[in-house]
DNA sequence: ATCTATTGATAACA
DNA sequence: TTGTTATCAATAGAT
């Protein structure tokens, strides 16, 4: 049936079709990936991709725009240029709140790491124990929001579910309506009209309306019985 | 032999040892599949991921300068007033430390506020899915953790205990020895001195030089049984 | 770092 | 595009 395959050697696809297929392929597994390593290892990452045809794709593990800003902060340190004096002022009036935002951050930060289970070696026992009292409550918080937030969900998609019942009502009531005059116009024309629409007809309701009678009790419409049956209690 | 291999869940990897060398296996896969894709379907890539640990990765099958610019333009219809006073950029430059911090700094601390169950609301059931594996896998080390010291004060109060046994052997015997040269000193004295120095004694074992026929197995030091009456089964 | 049993990705085909 | 399958590639766990 399927792929005989054979390893690829890493060179432009010269097919067109071929390419396209392959870059969503791989795109989709790169993408996964890219995921999965910040997941997994507690890793930044930014991730952009610009299709032959100039379409763009990215992901980032937390904003496209802090893995820049941080990506260039990284890499500029070594960029200097034009006014260093004025450069070097600036820099150095800001230098206090730069350091207080800096143990603020490591602090910061340190909980954040304790709260999820790393450097707690050197807690103590009563402080290991607030520590859980902590994240029992914060779960506690979690699940609650996550409840209601799936009883909205549900709720929501139960509104609009009745709306389109309601609006498949109306639409069926309108078929019905158009129906009937359908057949009063027919029954002052000629029959071989009938042929030649019967023949050329793609619309859902085809023939049915040569038979009439069976139009109300045969469950020609099932996309409107999903889940609310007539016999339905109410 | 080798690896009986599992499925792994996709969420923090817990273990430090382990984050760090799946770090650099899926790294490198990573970047390879990035370049990969980019030769085979003529496609733009860049790619930038910060390990845990700060340190940073990149791949760019252009420069990373060009995808950046290329993102922005694609995604920032707003642009930014191009090459102003020279001044006035250098200041925006030097000021990206401290904005880079303050965002860091926000965003962890939002982290840290979310972890003890406030401002949910805006958090996907995706994302309260992920928070609340995040916070049983932290309470999992927490508990670990606790129960790891709670057992190692015992042990250290269990080896204290042993000690102090040791020792009281010691004192014991070295008591015996010296009550035996003194009865023997006192067989050659007035027995007065008896009186007198039981009058004066503090010491823990009192008077019980008294009845040395008793000494070996009257537990004389209560200390040492706290939580161990002297009917203690042993 | 090196080695494999396994899982995971994907080239070719439908 | 989507799905299937045979194969190749990545990698988790162990050494």
């Amino acid at each position: 049936m399927a792929g005989k395959r054979e390893r690829i050697a890493i060179r432009r696809i010269d097919n067109l079709s071929a390419r396209q297929v392959t870059f969503s392929k791989r795109r989709r597994g790169l993408f996964k990936k890219a995921e999965e390593l910040s997941i997994l290892c507690d890793a930044e990452v930014g991730l952009v991709v610009f299709s032959a045809t100039g379409k763009l794709f990215h992901f980032a593990s937390t904003s496209m725009k802090q893995v820049i800003d941080r990506y260039d902060s990284h890499s500029k340190n070594l960029q200097k240029f034009g006014s260093a004096v004025s450069a070097a002022v600036t820099c150095e009036l800001d230098d206090g709140t730069c350091a207080r935002l800096k143990e603020e951050l490591a602090e910061t930060s340190l909980k954040l790491r304790q709260m999820r289970g790393e450097e707690l070696q050197r807690l103590s026992v009563q402080q290991l124990q607030e520590l859980e009292k902590t994240l029992e409550s914060g779960l506690g918080s979690v699940l609650k929001t996550k409840s209601q937030k799936i009883l909205d969900e549900i709720s929501g998609l139960e509104r609009k579910r009745m709306e389109l019942i309601e609006e498949n009502s109306r639409l069926k009531e309108q078929l019905q309506v158009t129906r009937m005059a359908r057949m009063e116009t027919q029954l002052g024309v000629d029959s071989e009209i009938v042929y030649e629409e019967g023949q050329s007809s793609e619309s859902v309701t085809n023939t049915s309306y040569l038979r009439p009678s069976t139009d109300t009790d045969d469950c020609s419409d099932t996309s409107l019985r999903l889940g609310l049956p007539f016999f339905s209690s109410k």
